[in-house]
DNA sequence: GCAGACTTGGAAACCGCTTTCCCTGGAGGT
DNA sequence: ACCTCCAGGGAAAGCGGTTTCCAAGTCTGC
């Protein structure tokens, strides 16, 4: 491997000189040295060695992004937006995938402190549980004072930036739209309990109901994936209507009552939750909640590079859209 | 940020059996002392500066993905194949994505390379560009030079270990099995002609016709993502079945399709290729070519790590799938 | 023509960790 | 007992950069 000695020495100039000519230093270096130094470097094929200058600098220029499942499109979505942000300021990102592990989470911020990474995005729904959140904070409060920066996406409970969907809000809009189309029986796919982001869309939707006075609905739980929302429409029962907690499971629910010979729209209606491009040609087309998911993604990065010392949590409204996959009651 | 001098300071013992207690050393370390330290380490909150480490090791247990696009399933299945590849062996993984821009392709293998990364992988299609291409491998030459490693899941265009699909067999096979049904008039949504993976789907397909006695296909070019196969299913004369070389494409065209009251199959017959996981509830079932997305990411960062100084390319056989998108001539 | 303010170049300290090399003390062999 | 070996501990030399601190010009303005 070609070192910066190796490039001064051809350039024959000392160290410093070369280091300033190549990698943007404040100092200004004489045309001419500047020409031998680029010249030398071209010539050698020279790469700075980040792993050194990150030493030397005390600073890096990656960034970390842990989230669930990349081959989730709303994963994928998110992770997108904020690897774009990323690239417009020049910095490369690491990529963790817990596959829901929030033990993986937790070991992903302890080696992403160890590279001592610039700032650190936590994408992905929090845990019900207070150990565990308790154990991430830890974790993350060491980064931090370590000069790290973090932000997540999802539900402010790190003490962190944090950019929360409006899931109950959303969810409750959901709620409305739907009882206005004359639905009063409904059923929610949940998703598992102990997924704040389930938990909360659930919660949102039932209470909505409740104010407007109609009954509560049917409460399956299963898993948050399209599998889920498969097994969870078989537990169905007399439901007009059934608000399955993101889009996959709806979409999961739909092949269900496809599979069963049940019509959507016609003999039941299903919502869900996210509008996720990569299901925007889908038949029935699904009604849902639209989150800007990209901008959702940059905007984090944002939040975590900023070095203001206040913590922001911005919640981010959903959009219900209405589609085909409901239908108005007679 | 504490250091692996604090810890020793206050373990009371050296630099060196710190760093032998803490960072799998091969040299043994009494039992009071580790604990010393473990002790030590563990009230500090210390973690090891992974940046010294790769300095001082002169290894890194980093490795980089180069991917196109991650909101595209087909890429987000590759990449999250080789990134439980990477989990399974310690690694973590580094993230680029080039948007299809080559320039971009070749910056990133250069900023890995700068990093010294472990191996790099690059994934996907080639571009039909000699010049770009040779610029390339130059950088991956580089790379390489300083002992670097590198695999590539796409065309065999690079020098370096890759994971090639069958696109020219696929296609043919899945031609044999649409003619197999009576199908004679096709059209090909053909993507840009200086994609090679799309350049080769088409060839293929259009080759095994030519073999079959049956006429050229309508070729219609276009982009390679959704939008792209929109707009190439307008432009489709009088075939009865039309091949998009992946997809989204595919999909697409059904949008197109659905929208002008065109029924798939009974009026015309849509296939893709590739068999993306997330559009297995499309409607109609979408015949296809499967590719084994997730092994084949897998597979190249094994490649990728592979010691041997041979290189290797593997072809990975399609597997065609008839699906309700396409329908048997009366 | 000269003091003082800028520039520009280089020597060397330092970033945090690994690892070689040296030293010491105790176990094992005869 | 004596000598050899070996295991465990520490000092110090890197790894490849950055940056501080000097020194030696180079310009200014009077």
């Amino acid at each position: 491997m070609v070192t910066l000695e190796d490039v001064a020495k051809q350039a024959g100039v000392s160290l410093a000189t070369a280091s300033r000519v190549l990698n943007g230093s404040t100092r200004q270096v004489g045309a001419a040295l500047r020409a031998r130094v680029e010249q030398a470097a071209d010539e050698l094929g020279y790469r700075a060695n980040i792993a050194a200058q990150t030493l030397a600098r005390g600073a890096s220029n990656v960034i970390g992004i842990v989230v669930h499942d990349l081959t989730d499109p709303y994963f994928a979505a998110l992770a997108d937006g904020a690897m774009r942000a990323a690239a417009t300021e020049g910095l490369l990102v690491m990529v963790g995938t817990t596959h829901r592990d929030p033990e993986q989470e937790i070991a992903y911020v302890a080696t992403l402190n160890a590279q001592r990474v610039r700032a650190v995005l936590l994408v992905g729904s929090r845990v019900a549980d207070p150990a565990v959140t308790g154990r991430l904070r830890e974790e993350l409060a060491r980064y931090q004072a370590g000069g790290g920066r973090a932000a997540c996406v999802g539900q402010d409970l790190l003490g962190v930036d944090t950019v929360a969907p409006a899931n109950r809000a959303g969810a409750a809009e959901l709620a409305g739209a739907l009882a206005g189309l004359g639905h009063t029986r409904f059923a929610v796919l949940a998703g598992p309990p102990h997924l704040v982001t389930a938990a909360d869309r659930c919660a949102g939707f039932s209470g909505a109901l409740r104010e407007l006075g109609l009954p509560a609905p049917q409460v399956i739980h299963g898993p948050f994936d399209r599998d889920g929302g498969y097994a969870a429409a078989q537990q169905v029962g007399d439901a007009t209507c059934v608000f399955a907690v993101n889009d996959v499971m709806a979409v999961g629910a739909l092949a269900a009552y496809r599979e069963r010979g049940v019509r959507v729209p016609e003999d039941v209606s299903v919502a869900g939750f996210d509008d996720i491009v990569t299901l925007r040609d889908h038949v029935p087309a699904l009604t849902t909640v639209r989150l800007p998911l990209k901008d959702m993604g940059a905007r984090a990065l944002e939040l975590a590079l900023n070095e203001e010392s206040e913590i922001v949590v911005e919640q981010v409204a959903g959009e219900v859209v209405l589609r085909e996959s409901v239908r108005r009651m007679a």
